[in-house]
Formats: structure tokens, C-alpha cells, sequence
DNA sequence: CGTACGTTTGATCTTTCTCAATAATGGTGG
DNA sequence: CCACCATTATTGAGAAAGATCAAACGTACG
């Protein structure tokens, strides 16, 4: 009941609250940015590369992801997105897009309109320091992913990207008791560790095997968090996290 | 002699105009920000992952790379930075560093406090759009970057590097005739691709065995740009760039 | 002018990819 | 509710890109 009469862009003020404080003005002027809902379909596009969009999407439900794909049509994955995140605030500053976004599940997307929030960021300091932030730690994320991708190997990539998922979800205050839905496939999680899907197969069942993980359906269990942070060599420092340390119960 | 007595910062100016035109009220408020000139060796860190940093240095001359480590001591860089940008614009908005920031060459930095840069920023919308553009502009590189890494293979990842280079020294305005002195060692040209320094070693005199290159030392002469252009599947449409269509007179 | 650092080369090994086939799953229309 | 189809997961065998190890060679600079 309550949640039905919430706006929508309130799990967007909670992700802006993990990393920066809002004044209750604040927090008003983004809830009353005006915004469209939309249901989109696994697969649909909220943003093509090439695209010239006068709007920015903000995920309310489901998962999306961002990707890029080479000449010869290898697609790699660059970022995972939960509920409450922007999806394409850069279309705010940036004519042109330069990545497609596309969503990994069904969901729900708030649709505002380029000019209103450009305005609400440019006038309000507190707010500018805000997205500044976070597209900061949309940066930081995507260093971590070079990392991971460029010196890691497979098994130690695929459990990083577990782990990330993992620590978001639960700063988001999405997830329970160690148990997520990651809502990838095989070949989608390779797109976005620079493997194949064979091989993404044969290391989460070595995962498995060694038992830091368990499996049934797309739904995975961290057994082991400890062992499987290590193995992953997660460290959540890039997360810039703020709110995290006290708030992660399940994980530490 | 003119060279001797422009302020430092012009470069810096010219970096953001390439992104986003700027009135001469801002230009003057950004020259007029107080800094300190620092000299720095090679390898001198400018930003260690951890720091808590209270300035941001912008690149005068030289060249530096940022970095990250994975516990077991492996190293990726995840860029590349030339005279007039900005190394660690992100002090300006988060506390802690995530990663490491390190002089490629001799060279020197100009280093702005934090507070008066921030104050400059938020209370001035045009330079915040300026800055918001920047930083999403080098966001898209570490994107293409993941997509380097995670689907290109040795010899298109590090013509795409050779490319990127090039592109961005042009639009600078820091190069000429398409010889470029690409100052990385092999180790680090590897530690920026994800592969070891004998396989790029290995993949430079394949490309230039194919008379896509030509090297001296360190100094790299493109002897066939748009041949390696292909080869690198590399498209600037990443890089936003503005005044780059006319200007780049050597690569086209 | 010698020493540390960077480059080059060769031989061998390993991780991951490729290709191909089979099995399981989930969603759909009848 | 069931049968069917498309998608996803799993398995095996062989190939390949790139890593590793080790040594020799250059060369820049102190």
C-alpha cells in the first residue's frame, strides 16, 4: 500500500543519499521533476549508440545493463543497473550517445525530460555536487571493470562481478540473507567478463564445486561471502560507498 | 617567448573548449584560480589509491597514467593523459582515491585547492556543464577501454591504444605529421592492454612488419592510418569531440 | 664506460576459445 | 494441462591466443 503511493523517483533520492546528503528542499525539487513511467520489455532499449536523446531514464524496477559491441559484433557488457539508478544521465551533458543501455529483465523506467533536470542540476549546487558524485563513482566502477577484465582471471572476474552485485544490491536494501537473483545468463555474464559462455559455465561450477557458491536456476547463494571476496579480490573501496559499512548485515 | 608567459592553465582551457565553449568570464575566472607548479620525475605519483587529497592537479606538461594494482601485484592502467587535462578532477567530490595516478614522464603539474575550484564550479552553471562534460567524456573512454580489453584481440587492442593516442594529441594540438613519441615502455603499454610486454613486443613488429607503423625507439610513425584505423575497429564517436571533425588534418 | 633498464628471441605451457552435440528449461498456444 | 519450440545450460574434444620462463642483446644515462 505504501509502496504503491510513493513516487517513483524516491529509490533514485535513497541511491543519491548512500553517497551524498540532500536537504529536504533538495529531495523535493527531484521528486517533482516532471516524468513519464514506462514498462519495457528483456531487451528493449532505453538508449541506442548513435541515439540524440532530450531524455534522461531513471530505472524504478527490473535490471538493465550497458554494453558496446566491436566491428565484428563481439558485445561487451560495461555495467549492471539496479532499481533506483540512472541509466543515461549523461544524456543530460552529452549530445550523443556513445553505448546502448538495454534492459536485462521486464521493468518500470522514469522518463525526465532533458531541459527540467539540467536546469534543477546547473542551479542548485547541492544537487550538481550530487550527480557529480555519482557519475564519479559510475567512473570509478568502470576502472574497476578495466581491472578486472584486463588482470584478472576468469574465475577471480566472474566472482568479482558477483560481489559487486552483490554489495549494490544490498546498499540498495534490495536483497536477503545472501541469496540473489542475478538476472544474467551465461552468455551475458560472459559479455560482461570478456569470456564465453562455455567457459562461464565451467567456472561457476568449479564455484560451486569448491562451494562459495550455490546455484538453482539463475538464482545464486554466496556459501562462502569471506572466501569468495577473496577469490574475487573484491575490495569495495571503488563503491565509494557511505552509508555501506554499518548497513551490510549479510555480508561481512 | 609567448609560450613562456601564458598562464599555465590555457592548456586546460583549451581542453574544455574542445568539449564545450566557454564565455570570457569564465575563461578568466578558471586562469585565475590560484595554483602551485610542481616539477615531477617519472613515476612520481600525483594520487595514491587511499589518499585523501585536498587539490586537484591538472597536466601542464609530460604525460601520466592512472592505475590500479590487484592483490596479487598485477597493475592495470586504465589511461592515458597528455598536457592540459585534468588528473584527478574527482578530489574535487570524493574523499578517498581509488586508484593511482603516476607521472609517464619528467613533467609538470599545476595543483588548484580543492575549495576554490569546487566553489568556482558549483556557483558558476556553465563551468559545471564544462566540467560535467569532461567527466563524462573520459566515463566514455573507460567504457571503450572495457571493450578493448574484454573483446578486442592483442593486435586490435593495441592499435586502438595507438589510435586513441594519436587522436586525442591531435585534437590538443600537441602533435604533428602523424609521428607520434608514444612515451611507454612495452611493460607499461602492456599493463594498459591486459597482456604481457613479450606479446606486445611481438604485436608491434607484426604491425609494423605489415607496414602499418614504423618505430624508432619509443617514437611510433603511422605509416598507414587508415589501415589501422580498421585494424583497431577504432571510431571517435567515444571521444564527443567538437572542434576534432575539421581539425584533424593529419589523420584523415 | 658500466650498469640498470628495456627490448628481443626462442621454447614450452596454460588458459581460454571454438565447434559441435546433447540436455534441460521456460514460455506459448491449443 | 500438455506438447512444442526457442532459448539456455552442459559436456567433450581439439585448437589457438597469449602467458611464462629464460636468456641474450641494446642503449641511455649517471
Amino acid at each position: 500500500m505504501d509502496q504503491v503511493l510513493r513516487n517513483p523517483l524516491d529509490l533514485l533520492l535513497r541511491k543519491i543519499r548512500s553517497h551524498h546528503p540532500l536537504s529536504p528542499e533538495d529531495e523535493a525539487a527531484i521528486v517533482a521533476l516532471p516524468f513519464r513511467l514506462r514498462n519495457l520489455e528483456p531487451q528493449a532499449y532505453t538508449l541506442r549508440e548513435g541515439d540524440l536523446p532530450d531524455r534522461c531514464a531513471v530505472l524504478i524496477s527490473g535490471f538493465a545493463f550497458r554494453h558496446k559491441v566491436t566491428g565484428d559484433g563481439s558485445r561487451q557488457i560495461m555495467a549492471i543497473h539496479i532499481p533506483g539508478e540512472a541509466l543515461d544521465f549523461q544524456n543530460m551533458f552529452l549530445r550523443e550517445s556513445d553505448h546502448n543501455v538495454q534492459m536485462l529483465t521486464r521493468g518500470q523506467v522514469a522518463e525526465i525530460p532533458r531541459a527540467p533536470l539540467e536546469e534543477l542540476v546547473l542551479d542548485n549546487p547541492n544537487i550538481a555536487r550530487a550527480v557529480m558524485i555519482f557519475t564519479l563513482v559510475e567512473a570509478s566502477i568502470f576502472r574497476e571493470w578495466v581491472l578486472n577484465i584486463g588482470r584478472r582471471d576468469a574465475r577471480s572476474r566472474i566472482a568479482h562481478l558477483l560481489c559487486e552485485f552483490a554489495y549494490r544490491m544490498e546498499a540498495q536494501g534490495l536483497s536477503i540473507e545472501s541469496v540473489y537473483e542475478l538476472p544474467m545468463t551465461q552468455e551475458q555474464l560472459a559479455d560482461a567478463t570478456g569470456l564465453t559462455a562455455v567457459h562461464v559455465n565451467r567456472v561457476l561450477q568449479g564455484l560451486q564445486r569448491e562451494g562459495l557458491i550455490q546455484r538453482e536456476r539463475r538464482i545464486i547463494s554466496f556459501v562462502d561471502w569471506q572466501r569468495l571476496r577473496d577469490v574475487a579480490d573484491f575490495n569495495p573501496r571503488y563503491l565509494h560507498g557511505r552509508e555501506f559499512e554499518g548497513a551490510l548485515v549479510n555480508l561481512n
